[in-house]
DNA sequence: CTGAAAGCGCTAACAA
DNA sequence: TTGTTAGCGCTTTCAG
């Protein structure tokens, strides 16, 4: 059985009040009294009972983090910035993963609404085209912070990357280096992030008066093998792109392999660039040339802002949507 | 305010004893009522908060996950395999990284044995010599399973790989293609997982009469740049090796890199061979030779075991260690 | 089949 | 400064 705080009043003839204030150091408690509460609290190796205070105070110094995967950089590196963020402030961090499954995320958003935690990160799945379930989440008074893929029809607040900018200068970079037939691979046109990453890129097609082809964007799926097929069957065809586009981390090696294959070589046959946070990226054959976003940086802040809101009283989240800049690295794929 | 089972008692005229056993489809309630119960708890959004009956009934439905780190693909994936089967079963998972701090993880484990969590599962930190933490949090009732990185001073279900017989066969495989002055990275001497590799390196040293150099097995730090430093000191010296295993994943990339910068050729120069799960690794600059684990299924197995043990009346986890082999991938590294 | 009541361990008003 | 007491929301005997 474990030590409780009934136990240490009666090893100690006190009361349990006078334990549980010791405890927490309450100003009304004599010196002397804390310290022979504390010392047998130690003897005794005594460990309050999370869940006992969190029925009683309503908060349960718990987050979590709603994300689509975890076997990609960006959210590995994110989370380590989420944790660290948390640890430091004694908060625990509860890991849910969505697998690109709406249903599943809204299933989760449902369960948060019964106090399992204090307030929530989320990177909403690649199906997900509203947010009722999270402003739900949100008048039950449950802070939420966005990260990365944000939805702005919520308003609450977000930290993202400059994503529209960067493919624009990503798409630049390619029109620079004579480019003239892009393709541009996104997952999603429910995401914000790869909305803004699209107009991004088009905007530049635009602004260099280049003809945007019809195949240039091309709607990838969830699934690895029909998205290889897919990019196969695109640098195999007629009007084969000489410069790719992926929007995210995991198109690149289908993109690598497909071009392996086909024994197209890279740059001079097709260019490649990915939004991606491969440590690898400049091991690739060739060395690949990304947009590399802050990824532990925005998962830090992230936390950073919904730890503060959660440590005050009035946990009021500021509704603004802070940009933390990606970086464009350029390396041997795209010269 | 949170919808109780209070307030459904009211608004039905029943007792929330009623509603409670009717909640949980007790046999004691007749069919028509929890029919109205269940109708109106949706109605009223009801949602039962979750620390009320893990104070009632001393169990969380939640396990932690205590890693070295994430920025890794072995943790990576085997957290996809562990939060797939924690959520199939309804279980939450907690995540808590060390960061290989040997007093980050002792903290973790005395506040579990609080009560936060139902079960543990570990992959302990490089600086684990001890397992008195581990021991005192099983002491406590709290069933812990190992994986991957297990101690096997603890007496208790472990998932490991085949560490002594794949670094054995990838140690041959270099012999076999020509390597005659291997270098071995490893991380640390206390950890079971590395001293395993090694002898399955020096082992298989010795069954072919190789001499092992002095410098044969390379401790590395915790420090990225340090290990850079060393590897290349390393491949400058003039004993430089012909081979080289890393043991973990993430000295891949200096030993590419300073190759790179030193103008070492893979494999003309240096054979190159590592334990990784990288999914690039057939992308690199040349494709990497891998000790590829089973993260995914180790991860998924481990969970498995654990919440079926916490899922029982009488906990009694297995003491046996399950090995599920490793795959060594040949790439153009090491030909 | 339904209800009353005790209690999980802790906190915080209110008394003393 | 310390103690008494009433819950937080839920489950589980035990009675009815």
């Amino acid at each position: 059985m474990s030590i409780t705080i009934k136990r240490l009043a009666q090893e100690l003839n006190l009361s349990v009040s006078t334990i549980s204030k010791a405890l927490t150091d309450s100003h009304e408690i004599s010196a002397e009294t804390k310290q022979r509460v504390i010392q047998k609290a130690q003897e005794l190796n005594y460990k309050p009972n999370p869940y006992a205070s969190s029925l009683r105070g309503r908060k349960s110094k718990t987050i979590a983090v709603v994300l689509p995967e975890i076997a990609d950089s960006f959210f590995s590196l994110a989370i380590n910035g989420i944790e660290e963020a948390a640890s430091e402030k004694g908060y625990h961090v509860l890991i849910y993963l969505t697998h690109e499954s709406f249903l599943k995320e809204e299933a989760m958003l449902k369960d948060f609404q019964n106090g399992r935690v204090d307030g929530i990160l989320i990177s909403v799945s690649r199906e997900t085209a509203g947010s009722t379930h999270i402003q739900e989440v949100i008048d039950r008074g449950i802070p939420v912070v966005f990260f990365d893929r944000i939805r702005e029809d919520v308003s609450t607040a977000k930290f993202t990357t400059n994503d529209y900018e960067s493919s624009y200068n990503a798409t630049l970079h390619l029109l620079e280096k004579g480019c003239r037939n892009l393709s541009f691979l996104c997952i999603s046109r429910d995401l914000l992030i790869s909305n803004s990453r699209i107009q991004g890129y088009q905007q530049a097609l635009k602004d260099k008066n280049m003809p945007e082809a019809e195949t240039a964007v091309i709607n990838c799926t969830n699934n690895a093998e029909e998205n290889y097929r897919m990019i196969k069957a695109l640098l195999s065809g007629k009007q084969r792109p000489d410069g790719i586009i992926a929007s995210v981390e995991k198109l690149t090696n289908p993109v690598y392999l497909a071009c392996q294959e086909l024994q197209l070589r890279i740059p001079q046959d097709v260019k490649v660039l990915s939004f991606s946070n491969l440590e690898t990226a400049p091991l690739l054959n060739p060395a690949l040339t990304t947009v590399t976003q802050p990824a532990f940086d925005m998962g830090k802040a992230a936390a950073n802002l919904l730890l503060k809101c959660l440590q005050k009283k009035h946990s009021i989240l500021g509704k603004d949507t802070q940009v933390i800049p990606s970086t464009l690295i350029v390396r041997q794929s795209t010269v």
